[in-house]
Formats: structure tokens, sequence, C-alpha cells
DNA sequence: TCATTTTGTGGAAGCGTTTGCATTCGGCAT
DNA sequence: ATGCCGAATGCAAACGCTTCCACAAAATGA
């Protein structure tokens, strides 16, 4: 191998500053004490020669490896894109590198990535998003010894981002309902993340509970779902909309995408919102303002920001805050213009 | 640091199969010559005891560390969010790790990213994703001797996947003139990605030639500029179209989520799309079958997995294809009902 | 059957850092 | 002056693989 063409190595540069190799590695890591007048020579000399360390001889001598990963299900859907974006921007500033796993290639490679690709690569930490795994394959995670953290989980026993779907889903059901509607249908996300992530459901729970909390019944047609995506919600709120028999007034959505699809059909079949159809989603895709969608923002770069946070703390063994453990990430209840009050209903207008 | 709770080394491994280390090496990774039955055992040995690779061992002694880097503005938009879940999906395929580069963070960090971090650490190579570089740059990132591979580049004498920006953007426009509109509009991206990638201008040129073609002038007011978003392509159509003197029939968008922010203004200000007004753009995204927009498509989540394949070819040592320096990625002319003869037209209808 | 390849395997020298330990070197108190 | 002590530095042993080289064994050709 041709080591003239490869840019210089530590020992050119401890030459070149007239010190040994190991004060060159203290003087430009930190690591250990180093005289400023040696430590400005060193850098002195590793700018001359444009000397980058390597990261593998660097991560293989001292174990650590300025690298960590992050394994999400998808990159191309908007919530994930925009965990990642946040997590990535986070990371660069830290100075981290980040390897991307996507488990989207189906539920085999999800197996492999975990077992094989994280088991003790070359990562000093791991970022799972909207994952969720058996306690056997969690157990052989923590074996490696490795922190994790998760972003809407919820592995057990994790550092763990999440905003409280229970509640934010009660809560706009509830927003629907003191307005005065009470034929209230929801949309929720389909099989397609349930797998790993119990999210829909979640979202469904809180709906049903807001029902029943006000004495509403929930008729069965009035439970439909969708794949995350305005298509997909476009596809089901036409089916729903066009049951005579629904007859709703109110529609809460899971996530902001098929809110918009909702809307869509809605104006497709002539309905107005929200004078003849109120819809509220979730999530503050860049979407919802241009369609003046009331939504629950959630901030998802913010989300993947602050499990880089937790991560970091991690890592220099400061345990991350009580609130990453118990609490939730908080969201924002944004009013805008496709909730009113349902149709000749006369009664007081939302607080 | 203890070894006993780090799993199974390349030794242990070695001493149960009842072989050299070297030759376990060479039957796991398979270069060398290891007979059938050794490999076997070997194998066996590996499974039992769990035994995984490590990266950064294996990468400094052999030079390659089957991890790619990509390079990309941001992944927060679309377009990026498809090229990476095309480029991730191919090289978890190939069994290659992706570190991930965004470079959204201002321009100081895109120096530091190709400067230190892709200098020489642990790539084989660089996919870079509507990057712009100095010639000076791209001599340095050339040093380097690893592979680099474009998307939506163009970097001199590099690999480049992409479009024809200007033959594609010329056929949209085409398309309005052939229907009849005469009076027909831009609006292509802003000063965004105009930075790195000179996309919107060369969008921009493909209209303006198509309209020369065809003898029609272009008044300046019809040339307006949106970031690639359905909330800025609403702003900047609502701006085009209230203005009286534009009088436009027809508008050609840079992408599509700014021709979805078209359609949303046009029908906010009570014009009908397409009889009042043809919208058309680029892209191919998830929304324009929503909308009903007639759309040149091109695949980036292809782009991205071609660039994979690009890459995985020159590491090998084969020389990619040609098509890769000379040619262009392939679009597809979706039309849909969002283009129509302009009003008052009576000529032939669309072929 | 003997010489010549080919194949399979082991030994050991790296790969380019980090870091424990030993050593040196200046003060500084005695 | 004589010790002492901490700060600064060097030495050399890892880190866990890959691969060159040598060598033995098996296969091939004459």
């Amino acid at each position: 191998m041709e080591r003239s063409a490869r840019g210089a190595g530590i020992r050119e540069v401890a030459a070149r500053a007239g010190v040994s190799a190991a004060t060159v590695s203290r003087a430009l890591s930190g690591n250990g004490r180093v005289s400023e007048k040696t430590r400005e020579k060193v850098q002195a000399a590793a700018g001359e020669l444009g000397f980058v360390i390597s990261y593998n001889a660097s991560s293989l001598a001292s174990g650590r490896s300025r690298n960590i990963g992050i394994v999400i299900p998808t990159v191309g859907r908007w919530y994930f894109s925009q965990v990642l974006e946040g997590a990535a921007s986070a990371l660069i500033e830290a100075g981290y590198d980040l390897t991307l796993y996507n488990t989207s290639d189906g539920p085999g490679h999800r197996e492999s990535v975990l077992k094989e690709m994280l088991q003790r690569k070359r990562l000093d930490a791991v970022i799972t998003v909207a994952l969720r795994l058996t306690e056997e394959e969690l157990e052989q995670l923590r074996e490696v010894g490795k922190p994790i953290v998760a972003i809407g989980g919820p592995l057990p026993d994790t550092p763990t981002v999440r905003v409280d779907e229970f509640s934010i889903s009660a809560l706009a059901t509830r927003h629907l309902i003191s307005l005065g509607h009470t034929r209230i249908a929801h949309i929720g996300g389909g099989e397609e993340l349930e797998r790993d992530f119990r999210m829909g459901s979640t979202r469904q729970d809180g709906y049903r509970s807001a029902m029943a909390e006000a004495g509403l019944a929930v008729e069965p047609q009035w439970l439909r779902s969708s794949v995350f995506s305005v298509a997909g919600g476009f596809a089901a709120a036409k089916a729903l909309l066009a049951d005579p028999a629904a007859g709703v007034t109110g529609i809460f959505c899971a996530a902001d995408e098929i809110a918009v699809g909702t809307i869509l059909a809605a104006r497709e079949l002539g309905l107005r919102v929200p004078e003849d159809l109120s819809v509220i989603g979730i999530d503050g895709h860049e979407l919802s303002a241009v369609f003046g969608l009331t939504t629950i923002s959630q901030d998802p770069a913010g989300q993947g920001a602050a499990a880089v946070g937790a991560v970091l703390s991690l890592l220099r063994n400061q345990p991350v805050g009580g609130e990453l453990l118990t609490g939730f990430y908080p969201t924002e209840f944004v009013v805008r213009s496709s909730t009113a009050v349902p149709p000749g209903f006369q009664g007081r207008t939302a607080p």
C-alpha cells in the first residue's frame, strides 16, 4: 500500500514537531497533559502536513468511535425524515458521525441490522426510531454495553423521546367534542407501522377514551385506517364520507397528511371545511399551515435532536434526565380554520 | 478493557475451529483460498461464538471499510429524502454501511465536511447529492483516491446520475405550448439550492428555450421563484395570479410541490384547473397523483440506487458505464388532468 | 516415479492510533 | 545544596484484524 499518497501519519507529525507520537496524540485529542508550547508546535505541524487522524486506528485503539447509529424504518416518510434531519444536525454539531440503518427492506433485514450491524461494530451508541423490540432483542443490545436511546419507542427501561400519544389524541378528540360535535370519526394509521411501533392503536385509544368520557358512542364505521400519506387519507376519507350511514361532522386524523387528504376528499364531495366538516390532525406537518389545518404539532426534528442530546449525556456518563424516562416530549396545540362548530349547531364556540 | 464481555475475537474462533487466525480471516472474508471443509468448520465456530468481526480492526488492516459516505444538503425535503432512501436500501443490500453528512448547517460546515470528514476517514467512497464544488475542492477529494459519484451534480469528470433538466423543462413547457397556451409562466426554485446546485436556473433555461423556439415572448412578471414546498408555491402562484397584467393561462412549475401549491392558489382564487389554468410540474411527487397533476416524473429513489450501483462498480474497479458520464437518468412524462387547452381556445387537443 | 504446480495453512509483521508505566525535568520547600 | 513532587514526555504494548511469505501437502504432468 502506497503510503506516500495517503497523507501524513501521526509519526510524521511527531517528527516535524520534534516530539513523540504519544505527545502528538495527547496534544490533538486533549487527553492527558501537554504543555501549551508543545501543543502549539504540534498543531502547527499537523496543519502544515494536512494531517487528519485515522478514525479507524483511533477507534481500534481507544474503543471510542465518534460515530452513532440510527435505526429508522424508512427515511421516505415525513415524520422520519424530520427526525433524521434533527438528529443529523445535532450530531454533526457535536462532531459525531451518523451511520444510518434503515430497516424498510423487510423484517429479515431488521434482525440482521440489530444483531450483526450493531452488535459491536463501530458505534458508540444507538438511537432507535419507532422500533419495537422483544425483550430478548433488547437484552442482546444491552449486552453490548453501549448507550441506547429510543424515539417513539417504547423500549422498556430505555431513555425514550416520545410524545404522549394517548393524551394528545384524547385532546384532539375533545376539541371536536367541545365544539359540539358528537359524530366523530377517526382515521388512524394502518398496519404500516403497527409492526414495530404501537402508535396507530394508541392514538385510537385516546380517541375512544375521549369519546367514552363524553358519553358518546363510537360507531364501527367511524374507524378507518390509512397509510400515512395524503393519498391514503384521501381514499379513506372518501369512503367514510360517502357512507350515508356514517353521517360524521368531525374527523380526528392520526396524522396531518391523512388530515389533508381528508380535507381534499371533503372538498371533492362538495363539503365545506369547517362549515360542514371539521378536521383535526396530529404532526405539525408543513402542509397543515397551507390547508389551515388544526393540529397538534410535535416537532419531530426536535425529537431527533433531543435523542442526540440524551445519547451524548450517556456517553459522558452523565445519566440522562429522568424526564426522558418518565416524561413526554412537548407538543403544541395549533388551532387553525379546519375546525368549527358542527353544521346547524348553536352553542358556544371553541375556547 | 474487559475483553470477556466484549464477545469473541478472531483468535477464539480460530481456537475453536482448530485453525489459525489467518485461516479464519480468509474463510470469513472470502479472500484467499480455504478448503470447503475448513470453511464450514470456521463458520460453525463463528456462529456458535456469536462472532462479529470488528470493522475498525478490519478496516485498519485492510484499508477497506465497507462504508460509504453520502453528502446531502438536507434530508428534510422530499427529493433528498427519496434519494437517501434509495441509496440506503441499495447499500444495505450490498452489505455496506452508510454514513450521512448533511450540509444544511451553513456553508462553514460544508467545507469541514468535505475536507476533514471525507479526507481519509473511514469511507470507501462518497456520493455527493446536489453539491457544487470548486475545481480545487474537487481536486482535493480526488487526491484521496476514493471513488466519487455525484447525483444531480454536475461535478466535472465525475460519474453523475442526473436527469436532463434542460430538456425536460423544455418538454414540459412545450406540452403547454402544444395545447395552445401562449401566456405561460414559470415558477422556479429560489436561491435555496442555487448555491450548490444550478438546478433552478437550468429549468428556467429550458422554459425560455421552449418559449423562444415557439416564438413566444416571456414577460418578466411571469418569472417567479419559490422554495421547494407547497407553501412556497402557493404564495408565489398567488402573487402571480393576482397580478392582472400577467394574465397567464399556463404555469410550468419547477417542482411538483410548487405545482400543488399553485393549484391550491388557483382554487382559492376561484380559478378552475385545468379549465382556467393549466399547471405542470416536475418530480413525480406522491402528491401529484392526488391532485391530478401532469408532471415529469424523475424517481429520485432510483437515482440514489443508481449512484450506489456506480459506486459499487468503481469499488470493484469496473469502470462505470459511460452512460453515467454522458447520459441522463430516464424520466417519465405523466399526463394527468391539470393541463388542457387554454380557456376559449379551439384548436387541436394535446397529442 | 520424480519433478513441478497448485492448494491450503500457519507465522508474524504490520495497519495508525491510544495509553499505562517509567522517566526526565523543573521548580520549591527544607 | 538535597530531596521531593508534580508536570511533561517518551517507550512500547496493546487494539483485532489482514496479508505477505514460507512451507507442507496434494495434485498434475512427463
